[in-house]
DNA sequence: CGCAGATCATTGAAAATGTCAAAGGTTGTT
DNA sequence: AACAACCTTTGACATTTTCAATGATCTGCG
Protein backbone atom coordinates (compact mmCIF):
# COMPACT_ATOMS: atom_id res chain seq x y z
CA UNK A 1 0.00 0.00 0.00
CA UNK A 2 1.18 3.17 -0.87
CA UNK A 3 2.89 2.93 -3.80
CA UNK A 4 3.83 5.48 -6.01
CA UNK A 5 1.79 4.57 -8.75
CA UNK A 6 -0.01 7.11 -11.06
CA UNK A 7 -3.19 6.17 -10.59
CA UNK A 8 -6.55 7.41 -12.60
CA UNK A 9 -7.70 10.84 -11.32
CA UNK A 10 -4.38 12.70 -11.51
CA UNK A 11 -2.36 12.22 -8.58
CA UNK A 12 0.08 10.59 -6.36
CA UNK A 13 3.50 11.57 -7.44
CA UNK A 14 6.83 12.06 -4.86
CA UNK A 15 6.88 15.50 -5.49
CA UNK A 16 3.85 15.76 -3.07
CA UNK A 17 6.58 15.11 -0.18
CA UNK A 18 8.80 18.37 -1.19
CA UNK A 19 7.27 22.08 0.10
CA UNK A 20 5.02 22.45 -2.61
CA UNK A 21 2.91 19.43 -1.13
CA UNK A 22 2.34 21.59 1.80
CA UNK A 23 1.55 24.99 0.07
CA UNK A 24 -1.46 26.04 0.24
CA UNK A 25 -1.54 28.15 -2.91
CA UNK A 26 -0.35 25.01 -5.01
CA UNK A 27 -2.92 23.01 -3.11
CA UNK A 28 -5.63 25.76 -4.01
CA UNK A 29 -4.49 25.77 -7.68
CA UNK A 30 -4.47 22.34 -7.81
CA UNK A 31 -7.79 21.94 -6.14
CA UNK A 32 -9.11 24.65 -8.89
CA UNK A 33 -7.51 23.06 -11.55
CA UNK A 34 -9.74 19.85 -11.24
CA UNK A 35 -13.05 20.81 -10.04
CA UNK A 36 -12.19 23.23 -13.50
CA UNK A 37 -11.87 20.34 -15.66
CA UNK A 38 -14.73 18.85 -14.19
CA UNK A 39 -17.46 21.78 -14.56
CA UNK A 40 -15.62 22.00 -18.41
CA UNK A 41 -16.37 18.43 -19.29
CA UNK A 42 -19.96 19.01 -18.04
CA UNK A 43 -20.88 21.64 -19.60
CA UNK A 44 -19.26 20.72 -22.89
CA UNK A 45 -22.55 19.06 -23.65
CA UNK A 46 -24.51 22.44 -23.55
CA UNK A 47 -21.84 23.81 -25.82
CA UNK A 48 -20.56 26.05 -22.91
CA UNK A 49 -17.71 26.94 -20.97
CA UNK A 50 -17.32 27.85 -17.90
CA UNK A 51 -16.88 30.80 -18.71
CA UNK A 52 -19.86 31.59 -20.57
CA UNK A 53 -21.73 29.67 -18.45
CA UNK A 54 -20.74 32.30 -15.66
CA UNK A 55 -22.17 34.62 -17.47
CA UNK A 56 -25.50 33.12 -18.48
CA UNK A 57 -25.92 32.46 -14.87
CA UNK A 58 -25.90 36.11 -13.82
CA UNK A 59 -28.51 37.20 -15.76
CA UNK A 60 -30.47 33.89 -14.91
CA UNK A 61 -30.03 35.56 -11.32
CA UNK A 62 -31.90 38.75 -13.09
CA UNK A 63 -28.70 40.08 -11.62
CA UNK A 64 -29.30 43.06 -14.32
CA UNK A 65 -25.47 43.50 -14.76
CA UNK A 66 -23.59 45.93 -16.55
CA UNK A 67 -20.51 44.53 -19.24
CA UNK A 68 -18.38 46.64 -16.79
CA UNK A 69 -19.76 45.11 -13.74
CA UNK A 70 -19.67 41.52 -15.43
CA UNK A 71 -15.97 42.09 -16.12
CA UNK A 72 -15.01 42.93 -12.73
CA UNK A 73 -16.45 40.28 -10.81
CA UNK A 74 -15.19 38.24 -13.35
CA UNK A 75 -11.73 39.63 -13.82
CA UNK A 76 -11.59 39.32 -17.38
CA UNK A 77 -11.10 42.66 -19.80
CA UNK A 78 -14.17 44.02 -21.24
CA UNK A 79 -12.90 42.82 -24.24
CA UNK A 80 -13.73 39.08 -23.65
CA UNK A 81 -17.51 39.90 -22.00
CA UNK A 82 -18.09 41.64 -25.53
CA UNK A 83 -16.83 37.94 -27.18
CA UNK A 84 -18.76 36.40 -24.50
CA UNK A 85 -21.73 38.26 -24.76
CA UNK A 86 -21.92 37.67 -29.19
CA UNK A 87 -21.71 34.15 -28.59
CA UNK A 88 -24.56 34.23 -26.06
CA UNK A 89 -26.62 36.61 -27.67
CA UNK A 90 -26.49 34.47 -31.13
CA UNK A 91 -27.47 31.57 -29.52
CA UNK A 92 -30.40 33.65 -28.20
CA UNK A 93 -29.91 32.81 -24.48
CA UNK A 94 -29.30 36.59 -23.38
CA UNK A 95 -29.94 40.38 -24.79
CA UNK A 96 -28.31 43.16 -23.99
CA UNK A 97 -30.70 46.17 -22.69
CA UNK A 98 -29.58 49.65 -23.28
CA UNK A 99 -29.63 50.99 -19.69
CA UNK A 100 -32.28 54.23 -19.68
CA UNK A 101 -30.87 55.84 -17.39
CA UNK A 102 -27.26 55.79 -19.47
CA UNK A 103 -26.68 55.10 -22.75
CA UNK A 104 -23.43 54.09 -22.47
CA UNK A 105 -24.00 51.05 -20.61
CA UNK A 106 -25.83 47.51 -21.80
CA UNK A 107 -27.45 45.92 -19.04
CA UNK A 108 -27.48 41.67 -19.57
CA UNK A 109 -30.30 40.14 -19.27
CA UNK A 110 -31.57 36.26 -20.43
CA UNK A 111 -34.24 34.89 -22.31
CA UNK A 112 -36.97 32.37 -21.66
CA UNK A 113 -34.65 29.86 -23.68
CA UNK A 114 -31.66 31.24 -22.11
CA UNK A 115 -33.12 30.26 -18.88
CA UNK A 116 -33.74 27.38 -20.45
CA UNK A 117 -30.85 26.45 -20.85
CA UNK A 118 -28.84 27.41 -18.13
CA UNK A 119 -31.47 25.08 -15.84
CA UNK A 120 -30.42 22.20 -17.70
CA UNK A 121 -26.60 23.21 -17.46
CA UNK A 122 -26.82 23.66 -13.81
CA UNK A 123 -28.32 20.43 -13.43
CA UNK A 124 -25.57 18.78 -14.81
CA UNK A 125 -22.95 21.03 -13.39
CA UNK A 126 -24.11 21.04 -9.85
CA UNK A 127 -24.38 16.75 -10.10
CA UNK A 128 -20.93 16.63 -10.96
CA UNK A 129 -19.39 19.25 -8.67
CA UNK A 130 -21.47 17.39 -5.55
CA UNK A 131 -19.91 14.19 -6.67
CA UNK A 132 -16.33 15.78 -7.18
CA UNK A 133 -16.86 17.67 -3.83
CA UNK A 134 -17.52 14.41 -2.45
CA UNK A 135 -14.13 13.23 -0.73
CA UNK A 136 -15.63 15.58 2.03
CA UNK A 137 -18.68 15.22 4.15
CA UNK A 138 -21.14 18.03 4.93
CA UNK A 139 -19.73 19.32 7.53
CA UNK A 140 -16.25 19.72 5.78
CA UNK A 141 -18.00 20.81 2.73
CA UNK A 142 -19.48 23.91 4.55
CA UNK A 143 -16.19 24.61 6.46
CA UNK A 144 -14.58 24.71 3.49
CA UNK A 145 -17.42 27.07 1.51
CA UNK A 146 -17.22 29.60 4.22
CA UNK A 147 -13.30 30.03 4.65
CA UNK A 148 -13.49 30.17 0.88
CA UNK A 149 -16.09 32.78 1.43
CA UNK A 150 -13.44 34.67 3.36
CA UNK A 151 -10.29 34.31 1.00
CA UNK A 152 -12.43 35.09 -1.82
CA UNK A 153 -13.33 38.54 0.13
CA UNK A 154 -16.95 38.09 -0.52
CA UNK A 155 -18.35 39.83 2.36
CA UNK A 156 -16.45 43.18 2.52
CA UNK B 1 -21.14 50.11 7.12
CA UNK B 2 -22.05 46.82 3.95
CA UNK B 3 -22.40 49.42 1.29
CA UNK B 4 -22.23 47.94 -2.58
CA UNK B 5 -18.94 50.20 -2.95
CA UNK B 6 -16.61 48.34 -4.95
CA UNK B 7 -13.55 48.05 -2.64
CA UNK B 8 -9.53 48.53 -2.95
CA UNK B 9 -9.18 44.89 -3.47
CA UNK B 10 -11.39 44.07 -5.83
CA UNK B 11 -14.64 42.60 -4.40
CA UNK B 12 -17.86 43.61 -3.04
CA UNK B 13 -20.23 43.44 -5.62
CA UNK B 14 -24.02 42.69 -5.45
CA UNK B 15 -23.47 39.73 -7.80
CA UNK B 16 -22.17 37.92 -4.89
CA UNK B 17 -25.89 37.88 -4.26
CA UNK B 18 -26.81 35.71 -6.57
CA UNK B 19 -26.10 31.52 -6.70
CA UNK B 20 -22.39 32.27 -7.63
CA UNK B 21 -21.47 33.45 -4.59
CA UNK B 22 -22.55 30.34 -2.97
CA UNK B 23 -20.95 28.25 -5.65
CA UNK B 24 -17.89 26.77 -3.70
CA UNK B 25 -16.47 26.00 -7.28
CA UNK B 26 -16.61 29.22 -8.10
CA UNK B 27 -15.72 30.29 -4.62
CA UNK B 28 -12.40 28.35 -5.58
CA UNK B 29 -11.33 30.23 -8.78
CA UNK B 30 -11.89 33.21 -7.09
CA UNK B 31 -9.53 32.13 -4.44
CA UNK B 32 -7.09 30.80 -6.62
CA UNK B 33 -6.93 33.52 -9.03
CA UNK B 34 -6.38 36.00 -5.98
CA UNK B 35 -3.61 33.77 -4.88
CA UNK B 36 -2.15 33.69 -8.61
CA UNK B 37 -2.28 37.18 -8.81
CA UNK B 38 -0.06 37.64 -5.44
CA UNK B 39 2.19 35.07 -6.24
CA UNK B 40 2.74 36.26 -9.47
CA UNK B 41 3.28 39.78 -8.53
CA UNK B 42 6.02 38.77 -5.84
CA UNK B 43 7.79 36.80 -8.09
CA UNK B 44 8.15 39.51 -10.39
CA UNK B 45 11.18 41.21 -9.07
CA UNK B 46 12.86 37.92 -9.22
CA UNK B 47 12.27 37.11 -13.40
CA UNK B 48 10.10 34.54 -12.25
CA UNK B 49 6.48 33.13 -12.73
CA UNK B 50 4.97 31.33 -10.91
CA UNK B 51 4.95 28.41 -13.56
CA UNK B 52 8.71 28.94 -13.29
CA UNK B 53 9.11 29.35 -9.69
CA UNK B 54 7.36 26.09 -9.11
CA UNK B 55 9.73 24.29 -11.41
CA UNK B 56 12.72 25.48 -9.70
CA UNK B 57 11.08 24.79 -6.32
CA UNK B 58 10.54 21.29 -7.12
CA UNK B 59 14.41 20.98 -8.34
CA UNK B 60 15.64 23.10 -5.39
CA UNK B 61 14.07 20.72 -3.03
CA UNK B 62 16.54 17.78 -4.41
CA UNK B 63 13.04 15.65 -5.97
CA UNK B 64 15.41 14.98 -9.38
CA UNK B 65 11.99 14.84 -11.51
CA UNK B 66 12.37 14.11 -14.56
CA UNK B 67 10.11 16.50 -17.48
CA UNK B 68 7.44 14.03 -17.57
CA UNK B 69 7.08 13.63 -14.09
CA UNK B 70 7.34 17.36 -13.93
CA UNK B 71 4.71 17.55 -16.48
CA UNK B 72 2.29 15.47 -15.02
CA UNK B 73 2.55 17.20 -11.19
CA UNK B 74 2.13 20.54 -13.14
CA UNK B 75 -0.13 18.82 -15.52
CA UNK B 76 1.45 21.00 -17.89
CA UNK B 77 1.98 19.41 -21.85
CA UNK B 78 5.28 18.40 -22.26
CA UNK B 79 6.57 20.81 -24.22
CA UNK B 80 6.00 23.46 -22.21
CA UNK B 81 8.04 22.19 -19.30
CA UNK B 82 11.01 22.34 -22.43
CA UNK B 83 10.56 25.99 -22.39
CA UNK B 84 10.02 26.18 -18.77
CA UNK B 85 13.41 24.61 -18.59
CA UNK B 86 14.96 26.22 -21.68
CA UNK B 87 14.38 29.68 -19.77
CA UNK B 88 15.54 28.41 -16.14
CA UNK B 89 18.57 26.67 -17.63
CA UNK B 90 19.43 29.55 -19.60
CA UNK B 91 20.12 31.80 -16.32
CA UNK B 92 22.46 28.66 -14.74
CA UNK B 93 19.49 27.82 -12.14
CA UNK B 94 18.58 24.46 -13.20
CA UNK B 95 20.46 21.46 -14.91
CA UNK B 96 19.07 19.09 -17.01
CA UNK B 97 20.63 16.08 -16.11
CA UNK B 98 21.28 12.64 -18.21
CA UNK B 99 19.85 9.53 -16.22
CA UNK B 100 22.36 6.89 -16.74
CA UNK B 101 19.29 4.19 -15.94
CA UNK B 102 17.19 5.29 -18.87
CA UNK B 103 18.93 7.78 -21.58
CA UNK B 104 15.62 8.59 -22.73
CA UNK B 105 14.94 11.11 -19.86
CA UNK B 106 16.31 13.99 -17.95
CA UNK B 107 16.24 14.70 -14.32
CA UNK B 108 15.85 18.26 -13.56
CA UNK B 109 18.67 19.17 -10.90
CA UNK B 110 19.45 23.26 -9.07
CA UNK B 111 22.64 24.87 -9.11
CA UNK B 112 23.65 26.54 -6.30
CA UNK B 113 22.77 29.79 -8.08
CA UNK B 114 19.36 28.70 -8.68
CA UNK B 115 19.20 27.96 -4.80
CA UNK B 116 19.90 30.87 -3.38
CA UNK B 117 17.25 32.99 -5.89
CA UNK B 118 14.86 30.37 -5.14
CA UNK B 119 15.38 30.80 -1.53
CA UNK B 120 15.26 34.85 -1.82
CA UNK B 121 12.19 34.19 -4.38
CA UNK B 122 10.84 32.07 -1.61
CA UNK B 123 10.98 34.83 1.05
CA UNK B 124 9.48 37.15 -0.82
CA UNK B 125 6.47 34.61 -1.86
CA UNK B 126 5.76 33.25 1.41
CA UNK B 127 5.52 36.46 3.44
CA UNK B 128 3.27 38.05 0.75
CA UNK B 129 1.10 34.84 0.88
CA UNK B 130 1.05 34.69 4.16
CA UNK B 131 -0.29 37.93 4.39
CA UNK B 132 -3.04 37.23 1.57
CA UNK B 133 -3.95 34.65 4.20
CA UNK B 134 -3.84 36.23 7.20
CA UNK B 135 -7.91 36.95 6.77
CA UNK B 136 -7.60 32.82 8.40
CA UNK B 137 -6.18 32.24 11.86
CA UNK B 138 -4.11 29.31 12.43
CA UNK B 139 -6.59 26.59 13.19
CA UNK B 140 -8.70 27.91 10.50
CA UNK B 141 -5.63 27.99 8.01
CA UNK B 142 -4.36 24.27 9.12
CA UNK B 143 -8.22 23.09 8.37
CA UNK B 144 -8.34 25.01 4.98
CA UNK B 145 -4.97 23.24 4.24
CA UNK B 146 -6.18 19.91 5.24
CA UNK B 147 -9.81 19.96 3.45
CA UNK B 148 -8.27 21.45 0.23
CA UNK B 149 -5.04 18.39 0.74
CA UNK B 150 -8.24 16.06 0.82
CA UNK B 151 -9.69 18.02 -2.67
CA UNK B 152 -6.23 17.93 -4.61
CA UNK B 153 -6.37 14.54 -4.15
CA UNK B 154 -2.22 14.47 -2.47
CA UNK B 155 -3.11 11.43 -0.31
CA UNK B 156 -3.97 8.93 -2.66
C1' DC C 1 -24.89 76.59 -22.00
C1' DG C 2 -20.54 74.57 -23.53
C1' DC C 3 -16.20 72.42 -22.72
C1' DA C 4 -12.87 68.99 -20.55
C1' DG C 5 -12.14 64.86 -18.61
C1' DA C 6 -13.85 60.44 -17.32
C1' DT C 7 -16.47 56.17 -18.42
C1' DC C 8 -18.47 52.44 -21.34
C1' DA C 9 -18.62 49.12 -25.09
C1' DT C 10 -16.21 47.80 -29.06
C1' DT C 11 -12.54 46.80 -32.28
C1' DG C 12 -8.19 45.10 -33.64
C1' DA C 13 -3.30 43.86 -32.92
C1' DA C 14 0.35 41.77 -30.32
C1' DA C 15 1.93 38.65 -26.81
C1' DA C 16 1.39 34.65 -24.06
C1' DT C 17 -0.64 29.95 -23.38
C1' DG C 18 -2.66 25.78 -24.55
C1' DT C 19 -3.08 21.80 -27.57
C1' DC C 20 -1.53 18.48 -30.92
C1' DA C 21 0.98 15.72 -34.11
C1' DA C 22 5.32 14.26 -35.81
C1' DA C 23 10.22 12.84 -35.22
C1' DG C 24 14.57 10.96 -33.30
C1' DG C 25 16.55 8.48 -29.81
C1' DT C 26 15.94 4.78 -26.32
C1' DT C 27 13.93 1.00 -23.77
C1' DG C 28 11.60 -3.38 -22.98
C1' DT C 29 9.29 -7.32 -25.02
C1' DT C 30 8.53 -10.79 -28.01
C1' DA D 1 16.01 -8.56 -34.75
C1' DA D 2 11.76 -6.46 -34.93
C1' DC D 3 8.13 -4.11 -32.61
C1' DA D 4 5.57 -1.34 -29.66
C1' DA D 5 5.86 1.95 -26.03
C1' DC D 6 8.10 5.89 -24.05
C1' DC D 7 10.68 10.53 -23.41
C1' DT D 8 12.05 14.88 -25.10
C1' DT D 9 11.98 18.20 -28.59
C1' DT D 10 10.25 20.84 -32.47
C1' DG D 11 6.91 23.30 -35.00
C1' DA D 12 2.21 24.40 -36.25
C1' DC D 13 -2.15 25.94 -34.95
C1' DA D 14 -5.94 27.56 -31.83
C1' DT D 15 -7.34 29.86 -27.83
C1' DT D 16 -6.70 33.30 -24.28
C1' DT D 17 -4.67 37.48 -22.42
C1' DT D 18 -3.42 42.02 -22.61
C1' DC D 19 -3.39 46.52 -24.35
C1' DA D 20 -4.17 50.75 -26.98
C1' DA D 21 -7.29 53.33 -29.75
C1' DT D 22 -12.12 54.87 -30.99
C1' DG D 23 -16.83 56.72 -30.84
C1' DA D 24 -20.64 57.51 -27.97
C1' DT D 25 -22.12 59.26 -23.69
C1' DC D 26 -22.03 61.13 -19.08
C1' DT D 27 -20.43 64.34 -15.24
C1' DG D 28 -18.61 68.36 -13.33
C1' DC D 29 -17.21 72.98 -13.80
C1' DG D 30 -16.59 77.50 -15.45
Amino acid sequence: MGETTTDARGTASPLWQTTVGADPAFLLARANALSLADATASLEPYGLKVRSYSVLALAVADARPTQRELSEFLRLDPSQIVSLLDDLEQRGWVRREPDPRDRRVNVVVATASGRAACAQAREAVDADQRAHFSVLDDDEFQTLTGLLRRLAGVDQ
